[in-house]
RNA sequence: GGGCUCAUAGCUCAACCGGUUAGAGCGCUGUCCUGAUAAGGCAGAGGUUCCUGGUUCAAGUCCAGGUGAGCCCA
């Protein structure tokens, strides 16, 4: 045993126990101490530019799985441009307005819209997101995500809000803007629209009638002389007089009934139902049609001198109803959108108070409700009610006073889709100008553009920016004024949008400013604000563009795939109106997180899983190196099996770098370095494979193929280092005498190595790699004397290029021969092993019988083929094929190397010792 | 219900235009080592490529239908 301590047995104070979770904050305080991300920025100051723009996550609650998988993927990708030399800063955003922070404000205050303000709930709203908006930078710093955090972009800025009315008031320049009717559910108790998430569904008592509509004309359909009647049926009789059309599935048989002395058409497979629902007894079914044969046909209605038409659509279900459904576009959501399918007028002749006005004739006055029973009177005493009877259903009721809700029209802004053929040119620019990542977005983004209606900018809410628009109190004309809305913009710029629902309207408007229709000069501002939607589509307005650091257009957008209806398509028709191209030169979607089995989470099933304890059981790297782990392009499971498998890749990593670095304690690169010329085959050899390694793993983060670049690393590091290369290795870096050539080529390769590893992985293994880093620093030059030449970060220094100097194919071709060669002699090893032959393999000679052709290669390598087999002895016979015999060593086992030799006992000194290490250890003494 | 997408070993991923016996790594099992040691080496077992049809000399790959899952819309 006294001969270990003349061994050079591997010394690093990189510890294989990781415990990331406190190591990763003291490097998060060597970045921020260091100043890392700034003096990134200094020092590629001038090169080309690579900008990947944030898209907001939003300012509520603490990050999810899917937040941290995004910012650690834009890390990924930045952090990798950047070591490719490019400038890329990354200037982290927040969507800071809308309702979700609304909705959780009255909640946390537990008050509703009438107790407090406006303005007063907007200043705890603002505080509320920013208070978010710091909890959550915090998070995202902690995964170790690079930028400019202490001065993010929020869309509750005021220059961010200036922007956006800029923005606004550019596209109504340009036409883009228009007025518009378009229902949403109303409250008539709280005279107020409330959105999806404010809506309560309770159970509630409806009429439920049948009403026949005489068609005009139906001589298409059938020859009878009795009047025919498309028959419908509805649960809201006061939305008859808004009936505009009629709805039939284009696909579903329609048929004509003869009842008594009346035609009804009705959808065929619900003919049984109502037979036994409202007791109709058909005569005769005198015709069936597929649904499209009935588009076009004309109908009276049934008390109001109107005439209107069949549509098709698509919605029309055959669960209930007769399959003829009543439309009334201004009272309900797909009413709505089919009459802008047709052009129809969305006609809602309900004030907000829930009466019926003057439009609705001799209802003027009448709550919608109480209306009911009249029309349904009137519908009898006219003849064309079928049957009336009552219906329990889920019904939407408001939130906060609990009154049932109703769907009106009321009057909204708009940006107009086909306006200059906008939609035509953002499909062609999704086409043909953007680089989709997985492809399949472009088809997605096309899909999506085709079939979207106008965007409706107006949101009946406290928590944004102000329509910039006002109207004259005289005739209300409303006043899309250029000049007021650039005034609008520069006291928002610098008051914020507060100033625009704290001060009158006289001090917004300029003095003497006056109607341009009828002269009036008083007026009263938009009570709307812009959809939060809007806000973030303008960020290349708001922040691309008025960023010097930052470039317009970008070169990446790098979202969740929910973000092509959102975030993506948003910001694709605000750059393809404002500046006729797109905001991004390429997007990159990932999936969403979901359980072991695939599954979304959610906080009923119990599978959420939370990254702040990933991060601080198993560390940020393990997430990230996760994250990098899967696929992305598709759903990425995460569960704690997956995990356990990021720790085990992590730790092979781990100890790779630790093995490097235990092993380069005592080499100065500065002066002990070979040249490559000096190096043994098998070095050259993994250098050569290195240089392929650095190809390949770069090609893979071209393309932001992550998980292939991860792979890659973890295979090179397991079957080229541990198993092969570093297992050879141990004999020359333990036993050689320290300054021996032998070892010093052993350690310049392993330099290499270390160097190239740390930083192909320092994307993805951020902590870990400048951890490893700090080591390596320490090293060069610790013999010399002499300062280190590397960067004071990983971060600060280059990705590796590939050195063809260092390619060898002739010496791939020769080793892979003497890999062959080997994997035949590990399998004779095992089988010897089982036969207890041996244990170790050093207790092993091996025979090679081989044809010549085979032995030269072998012959080649001399006493360095014994090393590379890790046996004692290696005996080579030429014969006709392939053969491996395995004895027992012959001599003894050296104290020191544990080779068996012949040459044991011959020094009296040390007659544990074969020659070799006899040598070695003069040379060590002297 | 509609648009887009996915399904290969227990897990994470491969398999170019359709072409031998579907490959890796991890995990698992066995084993060696005790000088990377809460490490490391070696070997082995593991697949009805979600299901059902079809096209083809040939299908994990192409087509149709189904099942399950995700995002978006309704």
């Amino acid at each position: 045993m006294g001969y270990r301590a003349t061994l050079n047995l591997p010394r690093t104070s990189l510890p294989m126990k990781a415990n990331l979770s406190q190591r990763e904050v003291g490097i998060l305080s060597f970045w921020e101490e260091k100043k890392i991300y700034q003096r990134i920025r200094e020092e590629r100051k001038g090169r080309r530019k690579y900008i990947l723009h944030d898209g907001p996550p939003y300012a509520n609650g603490n990050i999810h799985m899917g937040q941290a998988l995004n910012k650690i993927l834009k890390d990924v990708a930045v952090k990798y441009k950047t070591a490719q030399g490019f400038d890329s800063p990354y200037v982290p955003g927040w969507d800071c307005h809308g309702l979700p922070v609304e909705h959780q404000l009255f909640k946390k205050l537990g008050i509703n819209k009438n107790k407090i303000s406006r303005l007063e709930f907007r200043q705890k709203a603002r505080e509320y997101a920013l208070h978010f908006v710091d909890k959550q930078r915090n998070q995202f710093k902690r995964l170790g995500v690079f930028g400019r955090w202490e001065e993010p972009y929020l869309t509750l800025s005021p220059s961010y809000e200036g922007e956006v009315i800029d923005a606004f008031g550019r596209l109504a320049k340009r036409g883009y803007i228009y007025r518009g009717l378009k229902p949403v559910r109303w409250c008539f108790q709280c005279q107020t629209a409330l959105a999806e998430a404010e809506i309560e569904y309770k159970e509630r008592q409806s009429p439920s009638i049948y009403v026949k509509f005489p068609v005009k004309d139906s001589s298409d359909l059938a020859s009878s002389h009795l009047p025919v009647y498309l028959l419908i049926w509805t649960t809201t009789p006061w939305t008859l007089p808004a009936n505009l059309a009629i709805a039939i599935h284009p696909q579903h048989q329609y048929c004509l009934v003869q009842v008594d002395k009346e035609i009804l058409i009705l959808a065929k497979d619900r003919l049984p139902f109502l037979e036994e629902e409202i007791g109709i007894k058909p005569n005769r079914i005198l015709s069936v049609h597929k649904g499209e044969k009935l588009k076009g046909l004309k109908y009276n209605h049934p008390f109001i001198s109107r005439q209107s038409e069949v549509l098709a659509a698509d919605y029309v279900s055959l669960d209930e109803g007769t399959g003829c459904v009543h439309t009334a576009p201004g009272h309900g959501a797909e009413d709505y959108l089919l009459s802008l399918e047709h052009n129809l007028p969305v006609y809602s002749p309900v004030d907000g108070e829930g009466k019926f006005n003057s439009q609705a004739g001799e209802l003027e006055g009448i709550k919608v409700f109480e209306a009911n029973p009249l029309i349904v009177e009137k519908l009898k005493q006219k003849g064309y009610l079928l049957h009336q009877g009552k219906v329990v259903h889920s019904y939407p009721h408001c939130w906060r006073c609990g009154s049932a809700l109703i769907y009106r029209a009321t009057p909204q802004w708009f940006l107009a889709v086909d306006k200059h053929n906008l939609r035509q040119k953002a499909i062609r620019a999704v086409e043909n100008e953007v680089e989709w990542i997985p492809p399949a977005s472009r088809m997605r983004m096309g899909s999506m553009l085709k079939e979207r209606p106008d965007w409706c900018l107006s949101r009946q809410r406290y928590w944004g920016v102000g329509i910039p628009v006002v109207y004259c109190k005289d005739c209300g004309e409303a006043m899309v004024d250029e000049e007021i809305i650039d005034r609008i913009k520069n006291l928002t710029s610098k008051y914020g949008s507060d100033f625009w629902f704290k001060e009158p309207v006289e001090r917004i408007l300029p003095r003497g400013y006056s109607c341009r229709g009828c002269g009036g000069e008083r007026f009263k501002k938009e009570e709307d604000i812009i959809d939060v939607w809007f806000e973030s589509g303008v960020s290349h307005h708001a922040v691309l563009v008025q960023e010097e650091t930052l470039g317009d257009p970008s070169d990446l957008y790098l979202e969740g795939s929910d973000q092509h209806r959102g975030w993506f398509q948003t910001s694709l028709l605000t750059s393809m109106a404002l500046k006729d191209r797109p905001p991004y030169r390429g997007v990159l979607t990932h999936g969403f997180v979901v359980d072991s089995e695939g599954r979304k989470m959610s906080k009923s099933q119990g599978n959420v899983v939370d990254p702040q304890e990933i991060v601080s059981t198993h560390g940020a790297d393990v997430l990230r190196l996760w994250a990098s782990l899967e696929d992305y392009t598709q759903d990425i499971r995460i569960s704690a099996e997956i995990l356990k498998y990021a720790v085990e890749v992590y730790r092979r990593i781990r100890n790779t770098y630790r093995f490097l670095l235990g092993n380069l304690y005592d080499f100065d690169y500065l002066q002990d370095a070979l040249s490559f010329d000096e190096l043994r085959d098998i070095d050259k050899w993994v250098l050569s494979h290195l240089q392929e390694l650095v190809r390949d793993t770069t090609a893979s983060f071209e393309k932001f193929k992550l998980h292939e670049a991860v792979h890659l690393v973890h295979l090179f590091a397991t079957n080229e280092l541990s198993s092969f290369y570093f297992d050879v290795l141990k004999d020359r870096l333990y036993t050689f005498p320290p300054d021996s050539k032998g070892r010093k080529s052993a350690q310049t390769t392993l330099w290499h190595l270390l160097i190239s590893l740390s930083k192909l992985m320092a994307p993805i293994l951020s902590f870990t790699a400048e951890e490893v880093w700090g080591h390596i620093r320490k090293i060069e030059g610790c013999a010399s004397g002499k300062a280190s030449r590397m960067e004071e970060s990983v971060f600060l220094s280059s990705w590796p290029r590939v050195d063809d100097n260092l390619v060898n194919e002739n010496l791939e071709i020769v080793w892979e021969k003497i890999l062959r060669v080997r994997e035949g002699v590990l399998k004779e090893l095992e089988e010897a092993r089982e036969a207890k032959t041996i244990g170790s393999s050093l207790e092993a000679r091996v025979t090679i019988t081989a044809p010549f052709s085979e032995l030269s290669s072998l012959k080649d390598l001399g006493n360095e083929l014994k090393e590379v087999l890790i046996v004692s002895q290696v005996q080579l016979e030429e014969g006709e094929e392939l053969k491996i015999r395995i004895s027992r060593a012959e001599g003894q086992k050296c104290e020191r190397c544990w080779n068996y030799s012949l040459d044991l006992g011959t020094d009296k000194e040390h007659p544990q010792l074969c020659g070799r290490c006899r040598k070695a250890i003069l040379k060590c003494t002297r």
